[in-house]
DNA sequence: TTACTTATTGTAAAAAAAACAATAATTAGT
DNA sequence: ACTAATTATTGTTTTTTTTACAATAAGTAA
């Protein structure tokens, strides 16, 4: 049998998939590049790319992510790692996927470098996706759930303003169940809210008003009384 | 300024760290190896080394684990990926760390290959170890105690027969705070416990009953009654 | 028999969640 | 100015869950 060097081990590459979620017209989205490069030609995939020998994985996350899609100053949590022997079709490549939550109206996405297109697709409607892309996405989404009922992540995507409907809407769809809205009220009264002065606009019926979440307000209750968030 | 080929990226290896927690004494433990190899000989260190090119990412957990440690059939699951450029000395090294829960009783330790020592310590008493070994440990650690309130896992690390005081003792140390007897008792009385008609030996007081988890009958309620383990 | 500690059951108070009802408010359109 | 439409907002009651605390019965080793 051949004996493995120290040398062989160094033969790997690996790389990182952004999945960046959004919420617009009720719907949770994900930000989604079509190929223009091998493999996977004209496939749609999350923005991602090979990291460089020296770069740091948050780094390379926004570099590749700006590369791509032309969005900046992103800032990403890491999801999982993809490490299947054969994802890859140009040698060993191991992925390490990040996601973030943005607002899709506080941003111009472009498509660039090798991206054909980019675009927001609502995760009601993905198609087959290059790689195991469509199991990178799906396992993230599961992880997005998990701490949108244990962070305040939400209001990362929600519109910087908000109706109480909107907000409540965004949880029955993440969650697939509706809420009686008297009860939800009364939940979130213990967050920092704040209602500004205006309202939604051309609607023929009485406009709900809107709210922004405090986030300072919101860490020094964390850290003062030991408050958690839970919904 | 160089133009960076394909090539160069394949330039890079990964490996795993293997997280293995264990509980005894009324403490939970991590099973560290000491390192006998450059570099950071005679450090200790969780077990873990590199990937070979064509291993799956869980085989090659599981390969590491038992060639370092001589513990055969743990199944282990992905916590998570560091991958500073910096963090190993040899070249850039990116580690998928996994983890483990096991019952210390039903495996013997055998440190082999390189490893010149296992041993299991306490979690209180971890020292300075190899790598970023020391981060992620605790980082694997924060995970672990979330993982324990939302699933069943704790009856991995406590003896197959166990009782309720075992059993309320592991949620005491790792959540850092002191439960009412009564209380707990009636919270897991949804739980699938099946009393043994054994009770503890050689204590001077009536002694407690041992109980064993019923594993089927809670993914039966997990898939028909939509139960949800929470404590 | 005694000391020890657990098992087990109970009760009352407090807090949180769920279900449901009623009223107030605001706008676009007529 | 009025109306239709629909949401906003507040309130009440019931149910469930959690918390706190107490008391008694029970089994074993010394």
């Amino acid at each position: 049998m051949y004996k493995i060097e120290i040398n062989d081990f160094f033969t790997s590459a690996f790389s990182v998939d952004c999945v960046i979620f959004g919420y617009s017209d009720g719907e949770i989205k994900a930000l989604l590049i079509q190929r223009g490069m091998e493999p996977y030609t004209h496939f749609w995939a999350i923005p991602g790319d090979l990291v460089y020998p020296s770069e740091d994985l948050p780094d390379a996350a926004q570099r590749v992510l700006h590369e791509l899609t032309g969005l900046e100053n992103v800032e990403m949590h890491q999801s999982r790692t993809f490490g299947s022997p054969n994802r890859h079709p140009q040698g060993r490549v191991i992925t390490i996927s990040y996601f973030a939550l943005i607002r899709i109206s506080d941003f111009e996405i472009k498509a660039s470098s090798w991206a054909e297109k980019a675009m927001w697709v609502s995760l009601n409607d993905i198609p087959e996706l290059a790689f195991d892309h469509n199991q990178i996405l799906s396992s993230t989404y599961e992880l997005l759930k998990q701490k949108l009922s244990n962070e305040p992540i939400c209001f990362e995507m929600l519109e910087q303003r908000f109706t109480l409907n909107e907000f409540q809407q965004l949880y029955e769809y993440a969650f697939d169940q509706t809420l009686d809205k008297a009860n939800f009220r009364k939940k979130i009264k213990t967050l920092p809210l704040v209602p500004s002065n205006e309202s939604q606009k051309n609607v023929r019926h009485r406009p709900a008003k809107l709210f922004s979440f405090d986030y300072e307000k919101y860490s020094s209750a964390v850290k003062d009384d030991n408050f958690q968030f839970k919904l």
